[in-house]
DNA sequence: TAAAAAGATGTTATGTTATAACATTAGCCT
DNA sequence: AGGCTAATGTTATAACATAACATCTTTTTA
């Protein structure tokens, strides 16, 4: 599996393995974890998989209504801190939105390209870069804790078809 | 002038230097190009510069409204997007805040240092790791538009302290 | 097993960030 | 004056996020 380098998300791709592959992954991890990958967590997280593109708070909240009528803000943001707690999704933060990690598991830094066009969000883990960043960190003497890397721009199947 | 790799903003630093260096090269650049840095874009961008700390717009309203009763959201937002546009400041997307920019003028992509401690930003423009980056979209075939590379931790005297 | 503790969810309210839409004003050109 | 553009004024509301406290459920442990 070389998931660390695939492209943006292509539109033919079997995206139901995609939805498989997160869903018991996170379920094996939770497990694993003695964390509880509640009814609501599970939704939540199956919602954000519905595609590759990145997913607003409020859009979950309207989402999960049918299926869980008495839904509020809160439901939908404690669901999303449980799982970004769990590297499950990450934050977009210039979007203020939400995606599916591809990395579970692995803790780890990632580049996101976000499409304009198309919303979808590729997620990298450039490690030239990467090493690049950290020894760049080293000469400014600063200690990170996180890391948001986030490129918007065009991706190559929207450039194509344009 | 070497703006490019200085350190985090030292707390003894001639603070009124950067504010002076900030607010005329902020006019010339204006008058250059045919805009207007007017009344009130001048004073969003001096309350930005009080500090190295990255602000919020709200609290740029409550810092503007004794000197500008009638004032809005919209009139800092509006303020905000022409600093902005013009490369004046930067959007610090993982704070929903705002930081003058040292390196005005020209145009460029920069690392933002966020201490959590005490809450200044760096901006650094750190060649190798940018070029790292650029190769990395290349092979990605994603054409960037805008980038935000926004780093959270403790800065060197911040550390020190501790 | 009963009590206590910890974790998860329900519920209400509110705080924070940002924009839409339309009116008005100021400066400039003809 | 009349018309244009850029900037600002003004009102309203949309969009994003958390605080605080109540309740329920699961696990721990006495
Ligand atoms: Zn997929
Ligand atoms: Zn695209
Ligand atoms: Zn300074
Ligand atoms: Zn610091």
């Amino acid at each position: 599996m070389t998931l660390s380098q695939t492209q943006h998300p292509d539109p033919a791709h079997d995206h139901d393995h995609c939805v498989h592959t997160a869903l018991t992954t996170a379920a094996h991890l939770c497990t694993a974890r003695g964390v509880q990958l509640t009814p609501i967590r599970h939704q939540v997280l199956e919602l954000i998989w519905e595609s590759h593109k990145a997913v607003k708070a409020y859009e979950l909240l309207d989402r999960i209504k049918p299926l869980k009528a008495a839904a509020k803000p809160a439901t939908i943001y404690r669901a999303l801190d449980f799982l970004i707690s769990q590297g499950l999704i990450h934050r977009v933060e210039s979007l203020n939105a939400f995606i599916g990690c591809r990395c579970s598991g692995r803790s780890h830094e990632q580049l996101l390209l976000i499409c304009k066009h198309c919303q979808q969000v590729e997620e990298r883990t450039p490690e030239i870069m990467l090493k690049a960043l950290a020894k760049e960190l080293q000469s400014a003497q600063f200690v990170a804790h996180s890391k948001a890397i986030e490129i918007h721009g065009i991706c190559k199947q929207c450039a194509d078809k344009a």
